[in-house]
DNA sequence: GAGGCCTTCTTTACCGGTCAAGAGGAATCT
DNA sequence: AGATTCCTCTTGACCGGTAAAGAAGGCCTC
């Protein structure tokens, strides 16, 4: 509890309810396994098994019977470990999340991906469970936890985790990633919506647009977008769609890497765009977050949006129409991906379950502009 | 794919690279255990086991020889699920939410939260699986996913899952739950950040005030709060402490429970109450999300907030800086509640494992009130 | 130079289930 | 009536590891 309580309110109240200790009466219960039952019952322990795993294949009365005996011992049910090591599946696919699974739960373009994964699970019972692709030293979660399949998302492929998880050689889907030919993947039109959303400022008139990009890894402040190092694939497909549209009006443009995530390391980098001399009459954005600290850094300095400065942003985050003015945007339709990437991972998994092997799925979803209040032709 | 592509672009492109199939050329590679590798270096399936689990117990250059072999072999390590069953734990741990996952990743308190959680854990190295309380069927995430304990939050207290759980004997923190002596929790003080809600509309010389009611199970509509069957803990804790304030007052206030989660229920909830012809002057309503909708339906029928209609929330979310005018609110900690869920989970675990038995910790975090601008004294 | 200790590796016994094949009897077919 | 099939239940092997105790040799110590 290191952030101060609201208010000024004391400290966390703690109450104790008194020394009240689980357990039945102190002795430690044995564990109840299925052949604990099957001796009270007189029966084997397949048998029990097969009263909880394949009712069929039992009289109805003894089952009932091993039933009421498991329910008296306190038995829940298999235990799911020690199922999961016999049969080869334990009902949980992994998702694997940026460094920071805190990211995962902040951005509303994350959890909205998520909520649809979940959505598309729920029927097949399926439960997901996160993992970050930091890999802290001793316990790399991508090997050490048992799943069925995992979802990579918008992570770093460089990182280690990916490599175990496809050694592993559990089914893959990989998402908002370099597709590879062996590895299911879904991804949306990024480059033709970055294009899109430079044209329009283009057509628009604009001769002097600024870029902002992500900033994960590699160098931040003024960059040449031309020599960029490797990045998230999004990333990189959203600069060449940009350039696309960029070079045959022939406009260079400068460009500012944001030194992190979130709305914070875009309003600095922001400024380090609209301060310069030359400065740009529109700036296209790798995010709506991050053309929301245009808008800040804008209001700041006293330049107003649309009229002197034109502001695209990219993924028609929530917050899109919540700022002011709107903003003029690329939507892409992350419920959808959501639903692709789960439905994609279910058939890999379903696949390599009868067949061993899985033909790898590649699908590629549509971006389209949205134009909205934040882009106007240059004054 | 069920919903529409944005902008009348076609259907998702879906590319099929051609047939590639995973495997090593067609013939099924056979599984690399420990096994494999102790025959391949010529020792003992332990000393293999040990070269990855407890690289102390062997000397370096075996251990190397080891390594390098398992490698080659394509090896990536212990199979998680195989030592899960040995060891006894999975390095996961389960966080039970209500009824629809999806919930959970659109509501900002719920993600906050989770975010918090994640944080807290991430040194751990445990990773989180969700799971719904609702059982669907043959599946019952909690009684056959492997986990080493789990966070019960703000769901059915009727529900199956909660007597799954404690019948499985893992540890366990309830959260937004009502206490149990014999089970960790953590809660807010709903009552009294309620009572303090509901004093400042008395203060501010209200008399006709009515409440807005969450509404997961039981009757929607006008309702009787004296009578009102038993629902959430936090639903039923704010309630309380309105009635502590407004009972000295005098005060009978009408109440209005609506009809699911979210901002729309809520709208439609919020006219209920405006629509009568002793209409209130303030409204206190059960959480922030609520409280937009009541701002919208206030917005919708001429009504102006705060001086027509005064309007408090509840937990202090996002939104309630966002809208206008900003919500007079009770703030909770969220943050701090995740991580002291997560931090009474870990403790609860580590204990199980080396007493065998656990000592339950209650926690209550304070709540104080925000005042904004959608309170005022009545006109 | 014998006893003791440490290091390094092995042995044996589980962890708690499921699969696949088999066995015994009743029901069905011919 | 004998052969076949079906229904139930049991047997034996295995899933892939880890814990704990034991054995073999080297190094110290006194």
């Amino acid at each position: 509890m290191t952030s101060p309580p609201p208010h000024g309110h004391g400290s966390a109240i703690v109450a104790f309810y008194g020394e009240v200790s689980t357990g039945t009466g102190g002795d430690v219960a044995a564990r109840v396994t299925l052949q604990t039952i099957a001796d009270r019952v007189g029966v084997s322990r397949m048998t029990v098994s097969n009263a909880f795993s394949k009712p069929d294949q039992l009289s109805a009365a003894l089952r009932s019977r091993i039933l009421a005996a498991a329910d008296e011992l306190g038995y829940v049910g298999p235990d799911p470990t020690a199922r999961a090591l016999a049969r080869g599946t334990t009902g949980t696919i992994g998702i694997v999340l940026t460094s920071s699974l805190r990211f995962a739960f902040t951005d509303q373009v994350a959890t909205r991906f998520l909520g649809a994964i979940a959505e598309e699970l729920a029927p097949t019972g399926l439960a997901i469970t996160l993992l970050t692709s930091a890999d802290s030293g001793a316990i790399v979660p991508a090997r050490d936890l048992a799943m069925d399949g995992a979802l990579i998302y918008s992570c770093d492929p460089t990182s280690s985790v990916v490599e175990v998880l496809s050694r592993r050689r559990m089914p893959l889907v990989y998402v908002d990633q370099d597709p590879v030919a062996e590895v299911s993947s879904v991804n949306v039109d990024d480059r033709a919506g970055a294009r899109a959303a430079a044209q329009h400022l283009v057509d628009l008139g604009h001769r002097r647009i600024g870029l902002l990009l992500s900033g994960l890894h590699g160098p931040h402040g003024v960059v040449d977008p031309d020599t960029l190092p490797p990045d998230g694939h999004a990333s990189r497909q959203r600069l060449l769609g940009w350039q696309d549209a960029l070079r045959p009006a022939g406009i260079i443009p400068p460009a500012v890497r944001q030194d992190g995530t979130g709305p914070e390391p875009a309003r600095h980098a922001a400024h380090l765009l609209l301060d310069r001399p030359d400065r740009p009459t529109a700036v296209l954005c790798f995010s709506d977050v991050v053309a929301h600290g245009v808008l800040q850094a804008a209001a700041e300095l006293g330049i107003e949006v649309p009229r002197e400065l034109s502001v695209a942003g990219f993924d028609d985050n929530p917050i899109a129409v919540q700022v002011r003015p709107a903003l003029t945007t690329v939507r892409q339709d992350v419920e959808a991906k959501g639903r692709a990437a789960a439905a994609a991972l279910t058939a890999a998994i379903a696949q390599s379950r009868t067949t061993g092997d899985i033909t790898p799925q590649h699908v590629l979803l549509p971006t389209g502009l949205v134009v909205r209040d934040s882009t106007a032709p240059p004054s």
